[in-house]
DNA sequence: TTGTACGCGTTATCAG
DNA sequence: CTGATAACGCGTACAA
């Protein structure tokens, strides 16, 4: 059917090669080019640097890696952090920037990062041990549990490795987005392009379930009264608590026809402002000449669709970043409980 | 701001403990204890077994955990195997199911997985040698690299690890969905609901770029056909080749003046489905009533939002499943040329 | 700056 | 079934 299906050429298998090998081709011992590989010898006279050329060539040419395991033992540290997220089909998320930016910090330290997942069900079962607490593989781990965060925290306090949670606000051991600050931008952006009616909508009334619905809504109101503009143009909390879930579209439909001369709209995420939008262009409503749409979102999704929803980035990329010099402060200094760092959002709104 | 914002609790900082200071503890060696805890013993008799328990609940006690460093060099295999990603600001993306699914085979084979990322500008310049190629610390490797995906192959074939690419159609080393049994599903299911006059639009002209887009065209063109129903309602390439790029949005316009009389269309991915849905709801059609769109899509990802549009569930994660699969028996066998496994999808079709 | 020797924690071997 | 011992590959302290 594809029109590309061709073979992939044979491979050659390669031995692995030791520093003693090396050190054999070279006619020097083992240690000795452990520490020329490591640029642990100064090289001042050129006799040493030649040698020292001619060592590192020879590594080269043998194609000799540093195992790392072995590495690891010698060091007494692994050298190496665990990302964990939830796992559960379905419903695990975590933002791919974030793990970008957490790659990043760990690539520039030379470290490794390892891959975990750990089901709500198995925080919840203190029958189950598992995987990644049952062997000593990482000196640290950076957590992404939103489901199940206040379980977590107790979780992993009772582990003896150092941690960090994303995207969650307390006093120590946090990394998250200055939500205040994100609002704010949004507002701005939205004020520069002369709009004055500007609403928030979001798929839940704001409440305490996770602190950037509470932040963002807060932000926002505190924006708008600075630039004395009116504020509150937003949804209580709609029907009564035992009634099956209203859906996203249904109470964008409610805030439309209550808030009828609306020019824009920050939403508290990209979910809500897609929801919005079509629940806009169904009342004729004609997206963005009419209304302005903006949403929360990890990043411009939306590049080159024609999708008229403007984007306010999440900086996720730079707490993945600062969470892990949060964490590698704790390991090196060995406390384990330093305060959270917020991270601001950029000024830049991306636009489509 | 936030209501949540309380200290976490001190923690305790434990020493790392060894199998020797388990045996000490038990009185009995070192390599016993390691038997003990991996199983090798039979415990036929009462008094090994009530031994062997003694063992095992004083490595529980003091909190003992084999250190996989160690465990590594002794096996002589890291037992971890790497995913692979590019990790490109703002253009990286790989379906989290599939990396569920690869990490649960993973974790069965009581392996760890590795998160790394590789750059296509990394790829293209033949000096830099990736952290991932640097240092030895996994057995082989599982890769997500489609922006690049020609070249990638040639670099990882010169390396001297096994690997196994997601989603990409060829012979050998290999794991994609099988998208012909995609679009029977899609078109099965649309028909059922009594459906006559069914389209297909995509982003594109379906074309080699990824197999994905012409196999998902061919398939529903073949189902179609054997449905007895009218094929190809779908757009041939628009514009000339320098024009700036049009948008999806400008497209859906067009296909949807072109067939007028549409019940309903299968798109290539959600994010066609999503512009059609807006331009069709601009254009006055109501959806679904007046027309029926599916989308494909790693997950469902319109639960309770109310956007009319149904998925058709790629099976990323059986995907990332058989991927782990097949590169055990490459590193077990010695053989790196394993054919390439085609997962079929599911028949149910999620619906909103 | 070099070589030697040892330690890291675990598993495998082998004699008892 | 057990204990002693070697081996895995690397880093590093120490003496030269």
């Amino acid at each position: 059917m594809s029109s590309i299906s061709h073979d992939i050429s044979p491979m050659v298998r390669k031995r692995i090669i030791t520093l003693e090998e090396v050190a054999a081709r070279a006619g020097v011992s083992a240690g000795t080019v452990s520490r020329v590989l490591n640029g642990k010898n100064k090289e001042n006279r050129p006799a040493i640097a030649n040698r020292s050329e001619h060592i590192r060539r020879i590594a080269t040419k043998l194609g000799y890696k540093p195992n790392t395991a072995a590495r690891s033992m010698s060091h007494g540290r692994f050298l190496a952090v665990g990302f964990v997220t939830c796992g559960d089909t379905d419903d695990d998320w975590y933002p791919i920037s974030g793990l970008n930016g957490i790659h990043l910090a760990v690539e520039e330290l030379q470290w490794r990062l390892m891959f975990n997942e750990l089901p709500a069900s198995t925080i919840r079962n203190p029958k189950i041990v598992p995987q990644l607490f049952r062997e000593s593989a990482v000196d640290g781990l950076i957590v992404n549990l939103l489901p199940v965060f206040s379980e977590a925290v107790e979780y992993f306090e009772k582990q003896s490795l150092p941690f960090v949670f994303l995207n969650l606000k307390r006093k120590t051991q946090c990394v998250y987005p200055d939500e205040a600050s994100g609002a704010t931008a949004a507002v701005k952006f939205v004020v520069a392009t002369g709009k004055k009616r500007i609403g928030f909508f979001s798929r839940r009334f704001p409440h305490s379930s996770h602190y950037s619905q509470l932040d963002r809504y807060n932000g926002v109101q505190e924006a708008l009264k600075s630039a004395k503009i009116e504020t509150h143009r937003h949804l209580e909390p709609l029907g009564q608590p035992g009634d099956p879930p209203m859906t996203v579209i249904e109470r964008a439909e409610i805030f439309l026809q209550r808030f009828k001369d609306l020019e824009a709209v920050i939403c508290y995420e990209q979910e809500e402002a897609a929801c919005l939008t079509m629940a806009a262009e169904r009342r004729g409503i004609r997206i963005p000449e009419k209304l302005q749409i903006l949403g929360f979102c990890e990043r411009d999704i939306h590049g080159n669709t024609g999708l008229p929803i403007q984007t306010v980035p999440i900086p996720f990329h730079a707490v993945g970043t600062a969470a892990i010099h949060l964490l590698r402060s704790m390991i090196e200094t060995g406390d384990y409980r330093l305060p959270s760092v917020s991270v601001p959002y950029a000024t830049k709104i991306l636009t489509f």
